[in-house]
DNA sequence: TGTACATCAGTGAACGCGCGTTCACTGATGTAC
DNA sequence: TGTACATCAGTGAACGCGCGTTCACTGATGTAC
């Protein structure tokens, strides 16, 4: 009989991810997190150098996260057609909808929150964060010049900016809708920018 | 002769702004203020009742000069011709052109900021981040209206949404500008909300 | 014009609290021989 | 199978520092009579 995973770290990360994107990283204590999840502080500790690596840790599962579940949304999308138009369009749907259900925002939010705080995390961390924006940015931009290729754009629009524009949207979106307290903000504004690239395209 | 305004309490506002914007409000520490404006910590506390009346000094200060910006932008916009189309494409296309001279982004940023610690700051500033982005949202909401009077809208759209586009694009971009430091995507990325305005209502 | 008082814009010293961090130690489980 | 040692996942107590805040006081300017 194997030991059971304590999975105490996971339940560091999970409780600091809340506090942070509800607080900011600076107002959050190690001393709340660690009630939170029923450790002492020497606990938090041993799981991690300092504060900063707890910032990293958090930043690193997120990525990954988001990166898969962008990978499943695309791989849904174009399961049952081909064209790249189409499928991309699917995709910002299925993207609308998935954040639509997402109580609290996605953790999207992460990228903002830290990147309002830049200056209290290493260059390491920093990085990091436009490491991320950049590969979803290539990640957009691929599809939109699949789709360029087969439909010419009937306006003249940067390719670059096309795919910027979802990413500005989506952190835009996430401060408008958590200031309102209207989440639907979220996946309204995805299909508005669904719009306009259909508009864009579409013959 | 008169004495000259101290300007100290315009002074802590100041750096304050600066380092909220690097860092946070919670990282901001009122030590580090008093030693740029170069006063005591007493000074501070005559000027302040406590750290949350200097955000809302601040945020005050701050949606005054922005509204008052929109003000101005719009007289511009409109001082040389009636149309409500062509009038809001030049007021954004004066606003991209602001916003790609002002050196650190615009400081649109403490709306975000602020509401990426919202937890931190008691309901008074909230409302006020509320009642900021609501008022900008009727102010572009307005605009949509008078154009889509005159011009139908070509494409199925909600004119609440596009006019939340606008707010959500400009905090959205500023993150993404910031993470990249490539202060090129604030403007651009309006202009790019502006050839969609166009798409969908000119003939 | 002189005096008394009020206000403005701070100073200086002290406070207690909570924060991030350290360090020696521990009890339960895993591994080598 | 038993024993010795190693590792894992923490505990408990203590640390010093810096933070926001308080409070009695002050020197320069403004105002009333």
């Amino acid at each position: 009989m194997t030991m059971q995973r304590s999975g105490k770290r996971d339940d560091i990360l999970d409780a600091a991810g809340r506090s942070i994107i509800e607080k900011g990283f600076a107002a959050t204590s190690i001393e709340e997190i660690i009630v939170e999840v029923g450790i002492t502080k020497s606990g938090f500790f041993y799981h991690f150098a300092d504060k900063n690596e707890l910032a990293k840790a958090l930043f690193q599962r997120y990525i990954e996260a988001e990166d898969q579940l962008f990978d499943e949304l695309e791989r849904r999308a174009f399961e049952l057609n081909e064209d790249p138009l189409h499928g991309f369009l699917i995709n910002l749907k299925l993207l609308a909808e998935l954040l639509d259900d997402l109580p609290n925002g996605h953790p999207g939010c992460l990228i903002a929150s830290y990147c309002y705080q830049s200056q209290i995390f290493n260059a390491e961390i920093r990085r990091m964060n436009e490491a991320a924006i950049l590969s979803w940015q290539q990640r957009f931009r691929a599809h939109l010049e699949r789709i360029a290729a087969v439909y010419p754009p009937r306006l003249n629009v940067d390719l670059d900016d096309m795919a910027h524009m979802l990413t500005t949207i989506v952190e835009g979106a996430i401060i408008v809708a958590r200031a309102l307290r209207e989440p639907k903000v979220l996946p309204r504004q995805i299909l508005l920018y669904r719009e306009f690239v259909r508009t864009v395209f579409q013959p």
